[in-house]
DNA sequence: ACGTCATCAGTTGTCATACAACAAGGACGC
DNA sequence: GCGTCCTTGTTGTATGACAACTGATGACGT
């Protein structure tokens, strides 16, 4: 097991603790939006450290959009930096419970999803489907793993909405959701994982041609179906396993 | 009108240059995971820059997590850094259309929230959903502004799924819808606006109801209108304000 | 009186140099 | 062989200087 992943002691450098100082200025109010940070000689003055110290802590908030510089005027606080952001970590897929739990989410997304890209796809993104498809059709052929094409395909589905908020959050998704089912296919493929396979294929066209067929309710019919099936394929391998 | 989000031409500071040039090995892999970054004076040499500005540039990619640096020794990759996590920012919720473009992916997520909602809910769930729509109620009776309250309900929907993420895309979603809809609802309380506001209130509690009784359908169809409802409320406020 | 322009003070951006602090590996004595 | 010391390489901090940029002030011409 690796244990590389351990607390390292923080350094405590100058520079570090006046991002503290800084941040949490920032953060209780004391320094609102808008407001004027001290020039550089004022915070050199006033924590007694010299302006490499100050410039580079500066520099730091800068990278965490704390604060923005303008060149010959000051410091200026931009905002409490940018709200985290929806993210899902590598340890929040680990066990099955949490791979469940990410496919309701992308139940929801990729059948709305589904259901755009019928009304509004157009021959480009069939196009790009299509070429997804025939590359997870030819990676299982070649017994390759087809995780990244079957991804592709998802992805080019929510492109299709012509609303980049779907891709853009299937993106986010896909990133934490590639490597790990890539590992799990790593087991051989035999027959069994084949037949599996293929109806995943099965599947996937059934998507496509409604999307094609410019039919709503089938795309979204088809995707739940999709993503339900790959929810209960997932449970009944955890069962067997144990 | 502000003027202020302009977009504001970049300075183009050699740190700047430096982090794109650095940040760029990362991500194409010529500096993989784990490598040692060439030394200061190593990178001071190439780009013909001070090591001030070597050093600005290192920090700022240290706060980007994608280095960390090791006193003495070097400064190492990290990774990709985490990948940016999905994210509105407020220049995507400026246009009719942007705003509705989020309304359709709150569709597809808060349809499906709404569904395992009304499977999973427990007594607790449901207190918080009751009490979010009061405090709606009260804020309306009062002439307050209710976006706050209104949120809150849908993110008690969201946590009642029992499902983390629901809840956590919706309160990214929310940290940047909530102050622009607050904006728009600063114009006066007319009556006209106050039945608008008491036919949303049907439409929630259709949805609170379907979810109290565990109804997974009628939940999903309640929330899909209530929606579909809002963003055809924005259209005609759109068509009527031009 | 008014607009235009130059100048100036304040601030950040960059450079150069020097030394301190830290980590790794080798030289050396034992 | 083994530990200690030291040397070397690297990052952390300090200092001083100058360049570049901004906003404002005042001089100047009209």
């Amino acid at each position: 097991m690796n244990t590389d992943t351990v607390l390292r002691r923080k350094p405590r450098t100058l520079a570090l603790e006046l991002v503290e100082s800084l941040g949490d200025r920032i953060r209780d109010g004391r320094l609102a939006l808008g407001d004027k940070l001290p020039t550089e000689a004022a915070i050199m003055g006033e924590f007694s450290v010299s302006r490499t110290v100050v410039r580079e802590a500066i520099s730091k908030l800068q990278a965490s959009g704390l604060v923005e510089t303008r060149h010959g005027i000051g410091t200026f606080v931009l905002g409490l930096g940018q709200a985290p952001g929806f993210k899902i970590s590598a340890d929040q897929v680990s066990t099955l419970r949490d791979v469940i739990a990410v496919l309701e989410l992308r139940i929801g997304v990729e059948t709305e999803a589904a259901a755009l890209a019928a009304q509004r796809r157009t021959e480009a993104n069939i196009h790009a489907m299509r070429g997804a498809l025939n590359a997870v059709a030819s990676a299982v052929d070649a017994g390759r793993d087809a995780v990244a094409a079957d991804f592709q395909f998802h992805l080019e589905i929510a492109r299709a909405t012509q609303n980049s908020h779907f891709a853009e959050l299937m993106g986010t998704l896909g990133t934490m959701i590639i490597p790990r089912a890539r590992l799990d296919a790593t087991d051989a493929l035999n027959d069994e994982r084949r037949q599996y396979l293929r109806r995943v294929n099965g599947e996937h066209e059934s998507i496509y041609d409604a999307i094609v067929g410019q039919d709503p309710d089938a795309a979204r019919a088809a995707m739940r179906t999709h993503l339900a099936n790959s929810r209960e394929r997932r449970r009944r391998a955890q069962a067997e396993a144990s």
